[in-house]
DNA sequence: ATATAATATACGTTTTAACGTATAAACCGT
DNA sequence: ACGGTTTATACGTTAAAACGTATATTATAT
């Protein structure tokens, strides 16, 4: 269930699956956040230059948090995008 | 151990930590990242503007990964700057 | 106290996120 | 197949990140 994201590609399918298990679109994440649907858009979709603010906004509308730790031998079923 | 962070603040902070504990300074990090210094110490101060991609590959130099998972009840201890 | 190392800040430049607005494209359900 | 919904993309604008370079400030050790 939790998610070990290594780079905005995770990030981005992480949040995605979230918002979907919530039943929501990303205009009304938007809303929440007041960020344009096409922001959600991007940061869904891994724009690498999202900024941090940003993901913690989307982050906290979605009920998710981060938790930073020491990397893991990856279990690869954990790991969605290996390349 | 591992660190729950929902601001830039708690992420610099655990970055910062992080980095201490392997015996590293800003310049060698950014050495590693091809980021300046100065941008190590952004990102360490909490700066909300950080880049996602600024961000993974800062984790990734201190061998530090993300998890995204549903927020918890917080317990205290873990979230250090509360306000 | 002083030298040295480490971190924070400054300034001008280039790059780019997020913006508003709008539309195009993909994805339903019926 | 079609209409509505959702997501992706476009374009010009504004704000700001990260840059190189440099220096000021703070911390650490002797």
């Amino acid at each position: 269930m939790d998610q070990i994201a290594r780079t905005p590609k995770q990030i981005g399918d992480a949040i995605r699956r979230q918002r979907r298990k919530l039943g929501l679109n990303q205009t009304s994440i938007g809303d929440k956040t007041k960020l344009r649907q096409a922001t959600i858009s991007a940061v869904e979709s891994g724009a690498s230059g999202t900024q941090l603010g940003t993901l913690c906004d989307i982050l906290a509308a979605l009920d998710l948090e981060f938790v930073i730790r020491p990397r893991t031998k990856a279990k690869p079923a954990e790991i969605e995008d290996i390349f």
